[in-house]
DNA sequence: AATGAATGAGCTTTCATTCAT
DNA sequence: GATGAATGAAAGCTCATTCAT
């Protein structure tokens, strides 16, 4: 009978794998809409329907949760900026414009994700705590811009050109991270469109023949 | 006798005083260096070497003192700020280096208020509570390198100088702020001579007529 | 097939009985190296390489387990008792001291074996569960040991012979105890020939025409 | 007045003293009843009739307040043991004696007390936290009889003295030990004449010359 | 004004037991 | 018969707050 092609032992499994799902997306809801300090145990069994011992049959432990969780979320943003980055071409200027653009989408850029964002680093104890999320985004980004922006400045004659290229590609992130902070502070009067115009025109002014301001 | 009349009340006020700031001396160590998580009334009560009903008689409560010591970090960073406003002088451009040099001092920008500075924006519940310190620096900050790029815009004839003042605003505010990021997570990479390069990269990019590279 | 009909259910159930053992001494060894406290179903299932289920399956419950466990301890105990008297004469003196060596004797008397007995004795919550184990060795060691003591004292002349024989019982069985104290709190200084002596000092102080200190 | 000679703090640490020895004294209730696994928190409050904190207050957890219970329940022995030293004479006869019917004296050799005893040894997970309350014991006896027997043997023309001392002392305790044992299983057959005449008739079989069986 | 012992709600975690597979 | 994911009661512990002194 078809019923019986998906063998028994299988179901448990895949149920169990939802469980574990279930218990990281209460804890990123909790900790998007109370704080990392008021997501307890108890608020995360409740908000995921399921049993206390869950979380440590599954994670060994609520700290184990809040790392997973957090994993998850760092995830989700290069999930979004791979989609990005796929459809772009191949130039650097597209690379830099589909991060950019990536990193003020509201698929990233809502208030639960940076909520959440801000939550885990505020939250981190120390700075291994935050590497376990916060530096893969970190290095992963910075390598990307960097590579594009010293292609840009290779194939033209700009001078000190390693210079320019790191302080492009720093300043770049440094103004993604600073509108994000505007953001958490500030949802309702954020406006995308000027936050991506004032990207470009820090691009513009320092690689005037590569970036313009967009139309 | 007079004599005593006013001083034996007054060293109580004095005294009294001592303890308030003691304990958020005590806590904004405690924060800078546990996290706010870990900052609980025994470890700052421990740090002041004062007693535990201290915090309730001076602040009616942790959450106060929590918010006592937040405000006064905010305020601590406007002392620094007025410091480098009274040196500077008085045209636009002196007002916005002002700015920039003072949000990269060390004497602002240091690893225990850029670590308090996070974790108090982290744990912050709701909208609320962060506008409880950290809008005040926002709305000051903005206000006033706003009016500094307004006058450089009016001075000049730059075509739709009053977005141009917006974005300048915007993107000087959202760049330093995106810089403490960066402190945040590598402190011992950070280079502020480099960071204020891309300010003024930002700058000289956005008001080429105003703003130039330091040499 | 007639030649299946036997040997299927027949594995089944020896495979049934080699749980069942596993799971005893996963439950034994864990007593030893941790004490009753510590064993938890985890623990004995981890060490027997079996499934949660399986105690339950087996024994109704941890409780039953642990219970006979200890029954198992005790019944190696009478193992090694029975070689020794199997080994032994049939004179009162000989059984006297089989039972004096077995108790001594590095097969019942090492560290696992005593670290379980008084694990089990401590944890025991009353007189009851105590009873499960522990009067079945007590009983027929007070037998074994009183009947030979009583026909000592029979064959020769001694006043109050009745007396003579419950006491030297219950001193042999007492010093035993107490040697068996002695090794659990200083394995390592604990000398199984002094152990041995002493209790002959005793038997040969109590009927010294019928015991002598070993040679 | 007289009322306010006794001044106010004072009071409050009196009280505190008091609550610690109900927390303590409640905790060897329930061992004696219950043993050291059903010894819960909450069993203890209750019992005592305080809040839960006031273990955590006072002792810093519920382990360091069972070690304290187990040193307490060790120090009640040795005052009883004091008094009978102290009533008893110079001759190391008189101490020997002392130290027998102190071991075997209701006020020591009680059901509770007995219960506390073994239940505290077998709780005990490894050598060192035995020791921390067994050991103390186990030192002083020893040194105590030890010294007593060898007085005996100098005095006397016994020839091996010191391996006699040895023995005596060895065996002495280990009788003992298996005294309360045995009354340990059977608190209602357990009798204490019978007891110290066994422990006299090891004595007198060791050291004819220096003691005999009570009369 | 100042103290710190006391409180108890609420926290994370452990664990024997259950039961669908 | 065997499995191990799931359960939830109960454990030890933390901690802001209270209040008699």
């Amino acid at each position: 009978m078809p019923k019986d092609r998906v063998p028994r032992p299988l179901k448990r499994k895949v149920l169990a794998k939802k469980n574990r799902q279930a218990l990281i997306n209460a804890t990123l809801s909790s900790v998007a809409e109370l704080g990392v300090a008021q997501t307890s145990v108890t608020e995360i069994v409740n908000r995921a329907g399921l049993s206390r011992g869950m979380i440590h049959l599954h994670f060994g432990g609520k700290e184990n949760l809040l790392v997973a969780a957090a994993k998850q979320s760092a995830e989700r943003y290069f999930d979004v900026l791979d989609k990005f980055l796929e459809a772009a071409g191949a130039k650097p200027q597209e690379i830099v414009a589909a991060v950019v653009n990536a990193d003020l989408d509201e698929s990233v850029m809502n208030p639960g994700s940076v909520k959440i964002w801000y939550a885990f680093r505020g939250a981190a104890r120390d700075r291994a705590m935050i590497a376990q999320f916060s530096d893969t985004r970190d290095a992963r980004l910075n390598n990307l811009i960097y590579r594009a922006f010293r292609e840009i400045c290779d194939q033209s004659q700009i001078p000190d050109s390693s210079t320019v290229a790191r302080d492009a590609t720093h300043g770049t992130l440094a103004l993604l991270e600073g509108m994000w902070t505007d953001y958490l502070l500030h949802p309702d009067l954020f406006d995308r469109q000027i936050a991506r115009r004032i990207v470009f025109r820090f691009l513009s002014g320092i690689l005037p023949d590569h970036f313009e301001l967009p139309r």
